[in-house]
DNA sequence: GTGAAAGCGCTAACAG
DNA sequence: CTGTTAGCGCTTTCAC
């Protein structure tokens, strides 16, 4: 058992609000009597009971943060943003990865609730609805990341997504694409539909045929199931938007594995850019998203309601999404036309 | 303020032990008590104060996990197993990112023994053996996690560095290389260290001549000033060793841009495999560590130490490392010879 | 099956 | 400046 504060007091021979007060106010503590009980703290190896603490106090200095894949490198960075900002302000970050999952997500608002965090930062991977209302109704603080505000009842710190979805299609459609599949997460992915949205907009008015390839889950391994689904449609689109730069890395993988070219049989692109893509195998164009900027932002902005006595305005911040493009996207007319003899002789 | 045990009894009419049965045993909880006591605990929403529970258990169902760098996928995978491991376990993690920072390192320690974890799982960046001995002085479990232990006093899951280090010299002295440099950690780095010893051994053996570069921290950035310093180097080696992957992407990347080519000018190994490395610009050669599989037994080790009542047997488990050998490495006699000329004109 | 009561380790009044 | 004391919200005997 480690010791504990009484522990200290009656070695040192003092009152336990003496020690308490070595802890927290040591300025109105006698110099000698600090002294004295600081040396036995260090021979006590005494460390305060955080539990003991902050349940005596009411409050945790610690905030939430739920993403929904660790492996993504996008997320990554958000999560370094989120940290450096929390630790400025001397607070400690619980991570909990939802893995893309509304249960799991759930569940770790729980394990959160428990642990009495100041506030949650979340970027919702199924119905943001649900999870805000719950942090909600337990009086935590929210803030959304990646995610725009579902009724203006909190912070939020997005990318304009729409816009990002526009952008890349556009992109494409620029090149002389006219059929092009989407590669995307499932209707509960917020960022995916608004992405969608913006992707059905320009598809529209450039005139380019779009087939959509909803997924469940976005990281490499399905974004190699889904380069195999698209070479298996009868009719071969000649560039592929993903959701993400992970999505896109798997299918490149993917498409490279199976002998077609990017750009010359198919162009690519993806999303987030993330470090990777200008070292990929076909420097991959990409939307850039300010990962560690939305993910330091949030934060400053999650605990400045956590802290905020009175009026806190929710902010909705929105960066503006940017085209990265490089050769992993080319025009049509570039393309090799002897494909379709190749895929004969295979 | 969210509402208390005390609060659930006096609605319930029923005491605060019910409650607590309620909770924790419900199945000696008369069925009618049973179906009120929860009713209540759904309309005032309630959830049990985590300190309160910790406090008056005196045990958590939380471990810590220190790694260096949540950016490099190699950690990212570790954190992915030692998460599924602690879950199955119903443990919760607390993450924290040392960022190669023994300060931080040891103020994170703090802030877990404040939290009473119930053990550590520690990628140590910097002098193991003081963390080690901090956490066993406050008597919680620990396992070192890609590093051996340091007095067989706690259990450990790694790779045998050494082997590592010596397969990658191994690899590129086959290919007739006999200029390296070796890029690396600084001497508190063990896992750096002991691949250092490797590459040592082979080296004098295979008759190579080695440079050795020194970094504090090894990511991207690091890397990409690495290069910078390889080639103002005034004899030019013929290949380079980069103590990870992060790192060889820095360098590969800076190298493409001042037009030196991978591997027609220079050869390129890296350390770890991270799932980006076949996919790279040009596809990483790199040495295999089962990241995932580092963490999950790492985890499984440290909780079967922590649940241990009676006689816990450390364990020390190494892995192999594996060579991936892909395009980025060469044989000698296939360089480009030009290479001095262009550098004239440049 | 349920209630009463003690106490986990700490902080924050309040006296002295 | 220091000691005393009353809880924070919960679990856990021990009676009933």
């Amino acid at each position: 058992m480690p010791s504990s504060l009484r522990d200290v007091a009656r070695k040192a021979k003092v009152s336990t609000g003496t020690v308490s007060n070595v802890l927290n106010r040591p300025e109105i503590v006698a110099p000698e009597t600090l002294a004295r009980v600081r040396k036995v703290i260090d021979e006590l190896k005494f460390v305060p009971n955080g539990f003991a603490r902050h349940l005596r106090s009411g409050q945790s200095r610690t905030i939430g943060l739920i993403i929904p894949d660790i492996t993504n490198p996008f997320y990554t960075e958000v999560a370094r943003g989120a940290e450096d900002a929390a630790n400025k302000h001397d607070y400690a970050v619980f991570l909990c990865i939802s893995d893309t999952d509304g249960a799991k997500e759930t569940s770790y608002i729980g394990v959160l609730l428990e642990q009495r965090v100041r506030g949650v930062l979340i970027a919702p991977t199924d119905d943001a609805h649900k999870s805000v209302e719950l942090l909600r109704s337990h009086h935590v603080g929210v803030a959304l990341l990646d995610h725009k505000s579902v009724g203006s009842q909190e912070c939020s710190v997005s990318v304009d997504h729409v816009r990002g979805g526009e952008i890349a299609i556009q992109h494409l459609a620029d090149l002389g694409h006219k059929e092009i599949v989407w590669i995307t997460g499932s209707e509960d992915y917020r960022q995916c539909v608004d992405r969608g949205i913006g992707v059905a907009n320009i598809a529209e008015r450039a005139g380019v045929e779009l087939t959509i390839i909803p997924l469940k889950i976005l990281n490499t391994s399905t974004g190699e199931e889904a380069a195999k689904k698209v070479m298996a449609l009868e009719k071969r689109p000649t560039a592929i938007f993903c959701a993400n730069d992970m999505l896109a890395f798997g299918v490149m993988r993917e498409l490279l594995r199976m002998g077609i070219k990017v750009p010359q049989d198919i162009s690519l692109i993806g999303y987030d850019d993330i470090y990777f893509a200008p070292t990929a195998a076909v420097p991959l164009s990409s939307i850039f998203q300010p990962a560690y900027q939305l993910g330091f932002t949030a934060a400053e902005l999650l605990i400045s309601e956590c802290e905020d006595t009175g009026e806190h305005q929710h902010k909705q911040i929105v960066f503006d999404p940017e085209l990265v493009a490089r050769s992993s996207t080319a025009h049509v007319s570039t393309m090799r036309t002897v494909r379709v003899m190749e895929d004969i002789s295979a």
